[in-house]
RNA sequence: GGGGAAUUAGCUCAGUUGGCCAGAGCACCUGCCUUGCACGCAGGGGGUCAAGGGUUCGACUCCCUUAUUCUCCA
């Protein structure tokens, strides 16, 4: 039986010999792309060249692409698993022709490969041509079914014709579209092919009739408008699902049955106990996990930590998707899923060294993410327990959707398990309720992020930007096209020019800033991004005169002290691997004009005296003038062969360039200084975590360093000035704290004391009444809190007390009315009746509970009166003073 | 990007419409009892209730701003 690594090899060897280049498979996490967060099919690192916005480096391609789909039409991420053939992610086998071979050798090579390389029978092979539309005006595709008449003995219902929604592909609303032609397959036992003819189960949704192959013919462009127009370059574009083939070529049923699979889900079975194959629900855990260990650990490789927005939340999704089947499933509420990296590394690791190299950052980041998830879980069923018993105390067995959704949606509690968990207590949970939220909550968030695109007006032709940034800040432009787009209710406009000195936000560089003038107008530039390799500038408003001549003007200063930071991360990347070790790899950065701040794996805490060896270095690197040395436009290897070092989820083109400071080589598209002795001063101001095994550094460069240190200067400054010190401030701060806390604890004695003292004043003109004992008067000058310590103190002595205190301090009058357990239970008397009585004499309010209440008020001289006023009602409630 | 929530002792968390001097368990310290598998008992230390404003006689509690974290939607 061939295997799925041999099956991988045998088609690029396929294509090699057909004349391909073979490519690695780009990245799958996709960065500095809004519109795309994962590669979702082969062709998008190409998607520039099919847009005309790149030419194309070699003329015929093929690589084996990882892929990760999780919505789509056929790709909801809660399908997956509960069959034999979804994925979350997948790899794509692909093959493509810019402006080369057509229909005809794509066609050919598809059947060689399949019926001679494979051997396939082709009696279980079917294909599918594009019908034709009349609306469309594109005729029934004609000649590729000819090729495939030449290809099948006997084409009779092998070729079959589609409509557009199998057989015409697009790429978007607009761009480059065309026919298609796939290949199905018919893996059904022979007998059940007698009695039904495959042909009538393509494109039918049978399990066992399936697509394996899908070949675009890129020959038309769609334009805004909607109409069609003739590629002046045809193209191909295929792929091919490697899961299925290798589950049609190893004779299995399910994709989860073959060797890509199923040493993971003996993993999984042997871990957990429940083996594959035995149960249903088992069964379908089993698969879930297989999947989505697969996606999260690729994702991991790729330098995508599970996180909560975006890519990263998507990636935690998927994972407590997987913890979620394990715990309901197959009984699991420890973490387990970290266990089987393992096994998944010994099925991918030969094609995908990535995983291989960072083999425990990937187990510990799942072992965290997976502890963390158990406890919300945890959490949930603690508040799901208390909610069910409050309904059942109240007889209700219905459980409100908005709470259902309110678990969900703060506590990210599952809502199927909040529904099993209601079916074995008897419940049931109002469901509509909980999708009226639900969807309420889609529409609020979708119409917050619309936004809306105006067409390209074009000013200028030119087909890219030429990028002149490196040597100059100043350049003299053109403007190709602009845009008018709405963000929010907030219009901004996008520009293209001929050529830029803007640097557009990439590699973790942000965008340049700036202003474009025409001798009649100055338009600022907010920002800089890119878009399918276009250099967006941002401004406030269109120019009067777009067909004018601008020059455009990056902001100077902010650029230098970006390329000062940006060459310090360099030179601190370097550092980082001096001191702490190899294993240290870049897993993101950020570099602004303010600070610099950089993720890299490393499983320990960056020890003190780490950070100040590594800011040594850089330091030493700054001051002993090193001059940059670029090299652009070099052969991948070459750089390589430099000591130049690839980041894991990075895309490189063929060509790179090469940025280095002595020692420190990497490849960077950024802007750098000339010469380290720029950045004049490197300081860190922050170490920390920011996921399992990576830590993240903060730090800034030049003027901010040196603002940074200055401003830490003037605090200790200050600090010496307060303490009047010429000695160390820190022996003096300390000294003081210690002293500050001797002084509290006297206090704290002394006031006790005092409020004891009080209080036996108090206890010596006490009046016995019917109901209760009388202590009342005024005590000079506590704090309210001291009159509260009394009254506590008395309460505990006496429960028949009756507390009317009040005291004078800061200007201020308080007053406090209290009664003992024994008073509030036998009589009708309220402290807060009675102090609410009493406070308006001291011009203020009061409230509290029926044995404590307290008013403060900002006439002391009516102290007097307001505890005559209180002692007066309580005598008269309480009956008449007893002799 | 938008909504919801959280932040209280070293750790895990209680704290009811604003007022019983801010609590429990674990950990720590002291003593006793015991010598062992989360020992037990008695006592003790430890808190700017995330930060900053505001409302109030009074704020852990209500309002606003900020920070961090969690969570859902896009």
């Amino acid at each position: 039986m061939m295997k799925a690594g041999e099956l991988r090899d045998a088609y690029l060897n396929f294509f090699r010999s057909k004349q391909h280049t073979i490519v690695s498979s780009a990245p799958m996490v996709i960065k500095n792309d809004p519109t795309l967060m994962f590669t979702n099919a082969g062709m998008n690192q190409f998607k520039d060249i099919f847009l005309g916005n790149q030419a194309p480096a070699h003329n015929r391609v093929a690589n084996s692409q990882k892929c990760l789909r999780v919505s789509g039409k056929h790709n909801d991420l809660e399908e997956v698993g509960l069959d034999t053939y979804h994925h979350t992610m997948f790899e794509m086998l692909g093959n493509w022709s810019f402006g080369d071979y057509f229909k005809k050798e794509a066609i050919e090579w598809a059947w060689e490969f399949l019926t001679r390389q494979l051997n396939i029978p082709e009696e279980r092979l079917y294909s599918t041509v594009f019908e034709g539309s009349a609306e469309e005006d594109v005729p029934r595709d004609d000649e590729a079914a000819e090729y495939w008449k030449g290809c099948f003995r006997n084409p009779e219902n092998h070729i079959i014709e589609g409509s557009k929604k199998d057989n015409f592909w697009e790429m978007g609303e607009t761009g480059p579209c065309g026919p298609c032609s796939e290949i199905h397959v018919d893996i059904r036992p022979d007998s059940e092919r007698r009695d039904k003819p495959g042909h009538l189960l393509v494109n039918k949704g049978h399990p066992h009739v399936i697509e394996i192959w899908n070949l675009v013919f890129i020959q038309y462009n769609r334009k805004a408008g909607g109409e069609l127009e003739q590629l002046p370059a045809r193209h191909v574009d295929t792929g091919m699902g490697f899961e299925r083939l290798c589950m049609v070529i190893q004779g299995k049923k399910s994709n989860y049955d073959t060797d890509i699979f199923l040493p993971i889900i003996s993993g999984t079975a042997s871990v957990t106990g429940k083996s594959y194959g035995k149960e249903e629900r088992w069964d379908i855990a089993h698969r879930v996990i297989a999947d989505h260990l697969r996606t999260v650990a690729f994702s991991i490789a790729d330098g995508q930590m599970p996180s909560n927005n975006r890519a990263g939340y998507v990636i935690r999704r998927i994972l407590r998707r997987a913890v979620r089947y394990g715990y309901t499933s197959l009984e699991m509420s420890e973490p387990f899923i970290y266990k089987l990296v393992p096994e998944l590394i010994s099925v991918m690791g030969r094609h995908y060294p990535e995983l291989t190299a960072q083999q425990e950052i990937i187990s510990r980041v799942i072992f965290e993410e997976e502890q963390a998830f158990l406890k919300t879980l945890g959490k949930g069923l603690k508040m799901i327990e208390r909610q069910v018993a409050a309904l059942k105390n109240e007889g209700k067995d219905l459980f409100p959707g908005s709470d259902a959704f309110e678990l969900f949606d703060t506590y990210g509690f599952p809502v199927d398990l909040t529904q099993l968990i209601l079916r074995e207590n008897s419940m049931r949970l109002d469901i509509d309720e909980y999708n009226r939220e639900l969807s309420a909550q889609k529409v609020r968030s979708r119409d917050d992020a619309t936004i809306t695109a105006g067409d390209w007006t074009v000013v200028h032709d030119a087909d890219t930007t030429v990028f002149t940034g490196y040597d100059r800040t100043e350049e003299t432009v053109h403007i190709a096209r602009y845009r008018k787009v709405n963000v929010r209710g907030k219009e901004v406009v996008h520009l293209v020019f001929d050529r830029t000195p803007f640097y557009a936000e990439s590699g973790g560089q942000v965008g340049d800033k700036g202003h474009i003038s025409s001798g009649v107008e100055v338009i600022v530039i907010t920002d800089t991004i890119k878009e399918n390799n276009l250099t967006i500038h941002i401004a406030e408003k269109v120019p009067s005169e777009p067909s004018r001549i601008f020059t455009a003007v990056v902001d100077h200063a902010a650029r230098h002290q970006t390329a000062n930071n940006h060459t310090a991360t360099h030179l601190m990347h370097h550092a980082l691997r001096h001191i702490l070790g190899k294993h240290v790899e870049q897993k993101g950065s950020l570099v602004t004009p303010d600070k610099l701040r950089f993720d890299f794996s490393h499983f320990s805490q960056v020890t003190p005296g780490e950070i100040a060896a590594v800011e040594q270095m850089v330091n030493d690197m700054i001051m002993k003038n090193i001059p940059s040395e670029v090299v652009d436009e070099t052969p991948m290897e070459e750089a390589l062969a430099m000591g130049a070092m690839a980041l894991f989820g990075e895309k490189y083109g063929e060509k790179v360039r090469v940025v280095s400071f002595g020692e420190s080589v990497e490849l960077c598209g950024g802007t750098h200084v000339e010469n380290t002795s720029s950045i004049g001063l490197f300081k860190i101001i922050s170490e920390g975590a920011v996921a399992a095994g990576v830590r993240r550094i903060e730090a800034v460069t030049g003027r901010g360093a040196l603002a940074y240190i200055n401003d830490r200067l003037k605090t200790l400054e200050e600090i010496t000035v307060m303490l009047r010190s010429t000695g160390n401030p820190a022996a003096n701060v300390s000294k003081l704290i210690a002293e500050n806390g001797a002084l509290r604890h006297t206090i704290e004695k002394m006031e006790g004391a005092a409020a004891a003292s009080s209080r036996r004043e108090l206890e010596q003109n006490a009046v016995a009444l019917d109901a209760c004992n009388l202590y009342s008067g005024v005590v000079p000058d506590v704090s309210a809190e001291t009159l509260k310590n009394i009254a506590h103190q008395l309460r505990q002595s006496d429960g028949r007390c009756a507390v009317i205190i009040g005291s004078e301090n800061d200007g201020k009058a308080s007053l406090l009315v209290c009664f003992g357990d024994e008073v509030v239970k036998t009589t009708s008397l309220n402290a807060v009746d009675i102090i609410k009585s009493a406070a308006p004499e001291i011009n203020g309010g009061g409230g509290g509970q029926p044995f404590l209440a307290t008013a403060g008020g900002k006439k002391p001289e009516g102290l007097r009166n307001a505890i005559g006023k209180a002692v007066a009602l309580v005598t008269d409630r309480a009956g008449n003073v007893k002799k």
